[in-house]
DNA sequence: GCAATGATTTACT
DNA sequence: GTAAATCATTGCC
């Protein structure tokens, strides 16, 4: 048994996340608490958004990073800023993956956004997706989610205080029982830091994607 | 139903 | 050259 956590929200409660919230030293808090939070992008003049049910955090301090090490590139340059950035990259040569850049400038630390449940603009996400209707496999994955939305390269290094790319808070609070906390998926490159439960859901959520069980 | 595979950029060996 | 924070399609049980 499942729950859709959009058709339980006060829709009139809408609030912008501030900086602060991602200014947070502890990116596991940070990934946990993007769970019911709701994800916009403004593409081609509309907007489409979704609500995070699926999340995973990186640290420097960890090899599945990027950046691990601080190791610095022309890609994972983004990953330094300040939290409240967006840093999206091309995986595997054809998916753009958002990523929340979170902690202080200079501390590479970041969550990345796995899955959505769509909630605004759907005939928009089901038409980039070149899909019939709405179904859970239209945004149940980071590579699924960002063609959706409309999410690209462009969209690297933006302030999520802006009005391109951004969150919010829709008064959705999951209780303790609903959060679900496993290893992350594709990542058995880190050794023994694929172990760390760093990957965060909603749990029983039809969205969330199905590998790395 | 499932595993194997291709698409294609970035970064490191 | 190879492997990567992926996904859709193909082909074989």
């Amino acid at each position: 048994m499942f729950i859709l956590w959009s058709k339980l929200t006060d829709k009139k409660k809408r609030l912008k996340l501030e900086q602060s919230f991602y200014l947070n030293a502890d990116v596991c808090q940070v990934a946990q608490d993007l769970l019911g939070k709701v994800l916009f992008c403004k593409s081609d003049g509309v907007i489409s958004g979704g609500m995070i049910v699926e999340t995973e955090a990186y640290s420097e301090k960890e090899k599945a990073c990027h950046a691990y090490n601080g190791r610095r590139t022309k890609r994972t340059s983004t990953l330094f800023e300040r939290g409240g950035t967006s840093y999206v990259y091309l995986c595997y040569g054809m998916y753009h993956l958002f990523n929340v850049v979170t902690n202080v400038n200079g501390v590479a630390e970041a969550v990345l956004i796995r899955a959505v449940e769509p909630v605004q603009g759907v005939e928009y996400m089901v038409r980039r997706r070149n899909a019939r209707r709405l179904t859970p496999q239209l945004t149940s994955g980071p590579g699924k989610l960002s063609i959706a939305l409309g999410i690209g390269k462009e969209d690297n290094g933006l302030d999520l205080s802006g009005e391109k790319v951004w969150i919010e808070e829709w008064g959705i609070s999951p209780s303790v029982t609903e959060f679900g906390q496993t290893t992350r998926v594709g990542v058995d490159y880190a050794g023994d830091d694929a172990q760390l439960p760093w990957r965060f859901i909603l749990k029983g959520n039809p969205y969330i994607s199905n590998k790395g069980k």
